[in-house]
DNA sequence: AATATTAGTATACTTAAGTATAGTTAAATT
DNA sequence: AATTTAACTATACTTAAGTATACTAATATT
């Protein structure tokens, strides 16, 4: 019934795998992080732009997760030296690239949802 | 220097795309949900064999996040009605259709890796 | 001169996620 | 008959994540 697997035999996901993904989960994982680079997808914006676009965050969270994000070369911070002070939030190459997993997760999520309706 | 952009402009993410990234999202966030898939993704296993396979896990995480889990239509619990009792756990359909996203995860953390590298 | 705006920070708090440790039921083995 | 194994559950606790509210510094507007 249950075949026993040797230990053995059962291949490893490669380590660097397994980082990669948990790269991945943490530029994505938590409350806010997705509706902020959402936001920035549609074009830089200046804090309050992107505090105004997402409903209900506090300046504490969003200031937080743009320095994670920054911190992680997925947001680009930008001062413009004119006065008053401008500083924009962008998303890097990578921060844009992160569209393609997010077409990855758009695509199981229907099927998804789709699969377990036929089976309810 | 900023563009502003009307909000009128701006194109909406459909919300059957924010509601599919959400629920792929859930059902691999947290600290145990990635492990258990990719236990699950050698084979059917029963709850010990799991345990055993993910180190420092402890029963109430595991019992809680296959629960999760089946709730969510990812994984499939079986009781066999041997004797002794005998209960396998498997990836549905969509759990394992799940890979195609840990693969684009897998491409982007790998590329940001490599990314971020050169500019450090 | 008083008020508003931008881009945040500080402090205290609540809720959610995860851990530690022990216990349960049922059958199997010694 | 006593111990072990499988598949969990229960209770109490700690840590991490997120919230609420108020505040600040620098400039701009009225």
């Amino acid at each position: 019934m249950s075949e026993v697997k040797d230990i053995s035999t059962i291949k490893a996901c490669p380590r660097q795998f397994v980082l990669a993904i948990n790269d991945t989960l943490n530029v994505l994982s938590g409350k806010w992080k997705l509706p902020i680079i959402a936001s920035l997808l549609y074009g830089k914006s200046r804090f309050k732009d992107i505090q105004e676009n997402i409903e209900k965050i506090t300046p504490r969270m969003l200031s937080k997760e743009l320095k994670d994000l920054e911190m992680n070369g997925v947001v680009k911070r930008t001062v413009y030296d004119s006065t008053p002070i401008l500083i924009e939030y962008s998303l890097t190459k990578s921060g844009e690239d992160i569209l393609k997993v997010l077409d990855a997760m758009v695509d199981w999520g229907i099927a998804h949802r789709t699969e377990t309706l036929s089976k309810a």
